[in-house]
DNA sequence: AAACCTAACTAACAAGCGTTAGTTGGCTTT
DNA sequence: AAAGCCAACTAACGCTTGTTAGTTAGGTTT
């Protein structure tokens, strides 16, 4: 069950390259090259370009789903419920950094699975935004614009892909814990 | 001197098509039928697909430059620089969001001007962290880890074009003052 | 030894790519 | 009326794209 195929090695050196360039700019000839072989080859592993890209971002989006569902479920404050969705983003970028890319940027080459990515995120961000709205209800977070603290929250973590690489050896615990309190306590 | 060319016209129809799908996936077919003429048509307005990106990316690399350096130069406080460059970004970016898609999705597919662009960004950067120092250094600001703090407001501002265009009738200055608000006093 | 599977290969395809050359009709300036 | 310019056109170019068909060498299972 644990072993690694041809096929997470494809998908994993395309998360690679799709981050440097973009899904549509990176051709089978090209991953073919990375993989040391010739581009024929990829399709005794993989159907098609698309599949990569599917493989990539939704296995992610899931387990962002799967995360949230769990920490809603959890009798936790909402600022502990807020501390935990950042030690998801922290934990899942970090052990993904090339995925996130994918997710962030190339979920609109979706083709198939495009709706059903749409109606996880969608149902990821209601979630995140009932629990902000939780805790201003019962006094923890202060009364202010929803919107604009959810898509502060949000843009922060969704950007984790893009830094996390440059740490070098990140520690998960510490980092969610320094992010938690800027983006909850602020900077002043 | 305010005329609007038909290259203008073609430059910002290629950045709203660049936002739906990015500079890779957007063909110079798919460019003249937006601007229904044909894509031979196109070349007489412009050189190349690449200027198109050249043109959208360095002009708004540069306004934020210039921004910087006014905000850099001003006697005001860390704080009050801070709010300066929020109202920076949402000012820029409310008048081109479609322009700020290509400038954070697609500056790596610039070839001739990738270097000038990176130095602008590394620079923009550089200012922005000074603030941040001197404002700890001044007490203005919590002494909490600066490339956290940083991060998690570049992250944000410049996320900023995909959020914008859902508002309706956006006022600068009050969106910048509630943005403001959230970053710097957090959400508690 | 025979049969099978894996993972590579060569060769080729039709479609789509950015771009160039040369042309044309209409408007503006001489 | 002539000349020049603007902004479109048709036709085509060489190249790249994702993908398919058919083949082959080596390792494992029967």
């Amino acid at each position: 069950m644990k072993e690694i195929t041809r096929k997470d090695e494809i998908i994993k050196t395309a998360a690679k390259l799709f981050k440097e360039k973009g899904y549509s700019a990176v051709t089978m000839r090209d991953l073919a090259t990375a993989m040391g072989i010739k581009a024929a080859s990829l399709y005794n592993h993989i159907s098609s370009k698309q599949e990569i890209l599917k493989e990539i971002i939704i296995s992610l989006a899931e387990a962002f789903t799967q995360g949230m569902e769990q920490i809603k479920m959890s009798n936790n404050t909402c600022v502990e419920k807020l501390n935990k969705i950042v030690e998801l983003h922290v934990s899942i970028t970090s052990q993904n950094t090339f995925g996130m890319a994918s997710l962030n940027n190339d979920w609109m080459h979706l083709e198939e699975q495009l709706d059903y990515y749409l109606e996880l995120r969608l149902n990821y961000e209601e979630n995140f935004r009932s629990i902000l709205k939780s805790g201003i209800q019962n006094g923890e977070i202060s009364n202010k614009n929803v919107e604009v603290m959810l898509f502060s929250m949000l843009s922060t973590l969704r950007s984790l892909y893009i830094w996390i690489p440059n740490k070098d050896a990140i520690n998960v615990k510490k980092l969610s814990a320094q992010l938690s309190n800027v983006l909850i306590e602020g900077i002043r």
